[in-house]
DNA sequence: GTGTTTACCGAACATTCGGTCAGTTGACAA
DNA sequence: TTGTCAACTGACCGAATGTTCGGTAAACAC
């Protein structure tokens, strides 16, 4: 027999309690999930996730965070603040979907968040002001007369990422094909249109 | 003097009561809002409330209800079953968006439901009996060849209707446009496409 | 073997939850 | 003036909530 690998105490650790929080709370909603809720998918007592992490609302502060930061690397990269308006936003959206299918559980949360807390409010601000950026290119692209001038670029922007985000509702990574797959259908419909 | 047109008592009733716990719902979610929070609304103690209604679970179910009636009937209509199948799902889109913002606070209710409860479940099945209703229609609009066949029609059901219910996440009856103008936008974009 | 650390349990904590109920209030009719 | 009744209040209930804490079994270090 060769040696073990380092067997671990086969437990759980910061990062497993957190994935099983996040699948929890969108199955039931944050605030219609119990600790209890959490220690049963665990496989675990209550007490124990407290030896993991700090509460129930710090797991949901770094579910958040983790949509967030991927969102807003996103869109520090240069391919989407340079070039034709119409190209950087496409591959925005691209992006966006990319990551909303990586993260799909983290993203799934962050948009169902209201705000019923300091830890709610924040990523809502932060949420925010991710808007704000593809609100403001999606005007460059109207300016550059890249797309449809009959429709306000505001109604353009959340009509668009509505699209975007209603993914969240149906994606299952088993079923659905790839994130570029889908970001292609995506940008086939809203860029080019159904009708034949 | 005239005589006083029947001076109202001054007090709640139960429709009273559900349009402003529906809001409260709203801006809270159903299981961050306690009926506390709902008595503070109304301006009247916990235990009013239930003079009005038979409680919490059941303020949720009329107001699911009212959501989903709207909806129902509207596919009842001979517009939603007869004609050729591009010109019903149009019409169907556009009346959706019509009973979305007509209902707004209903319907955002409904859109939120993840089956926590026999109450939730039941909410959900009949919104996927309706699901199936316009994932039918557009796939004889496929059949008809009115829409491009490089996408399945299973995906443009959900990116379709993905982004007529995304409307609930930002649209404010004071400050957007018509249910009509609001529909016309959405159909181009996503009948048309926004690309010049 | 002895001591230490890791990962957990079980019981308890204060608080909040949805809901009940006996009583009070004030408008109105007779 | 008296009685009725709709509309409420305030005190309370048992259950569930998020969190804490003392203890403990097993793995590891020496």
């Amino acid at each position: 027999m060769a040696t073990q690998p380092r067997q671990r105490k086969r437990g759980h650790d910061p990062e497993s309690v957190l994935a099983a929080a996040v699948g929890v709370f969108n199955e039931r909603g944050y605030d219609g999930t119990s600790m209890e809720d959490l220690a049963r998918a665990l496989g675990v007592t209550k007490s124990a996730i407290y030896y993991h992490v700090p509460g129930k609302e710090q797991l949901l502060a770094r579910a958040l965070d983790r949509a967030l930061d991927g969102l807003f690397e996103m869109i520090a990269d240069e391919r989407a603040t340079s070039g034709r308006a119409i190209e950087r936003l496409e591959w925005v959206v691209r992006q966006s979907v990319r990551i909303l299918v990586d993260r799909l559980p983290y993203v799934t949360l962050l948009l169902r968040v209201r705000g019923n807390s300091p830890t709610e409010q924040h990523a809502l601000d932060r949420r925010r002001e991710f808007d704000r950026f593809v609100s403001h290119l999606v005007k460059e692209a109207a300016a550059e007369g890249s797309i449809r001038p009959d429709v306000e670029p505001a109604l353009v922007t959340r009509l668009l990422f509505g699209t975007v985000n209603s993914i969240t509702e149906w994606y299952q990574p088993a079923r659905g094909g790839s994130a570029e797959e889908l970001a292609g259908a995506l940008l086939k419909m809203t860029f080019d249109g159904l009708r034949v």
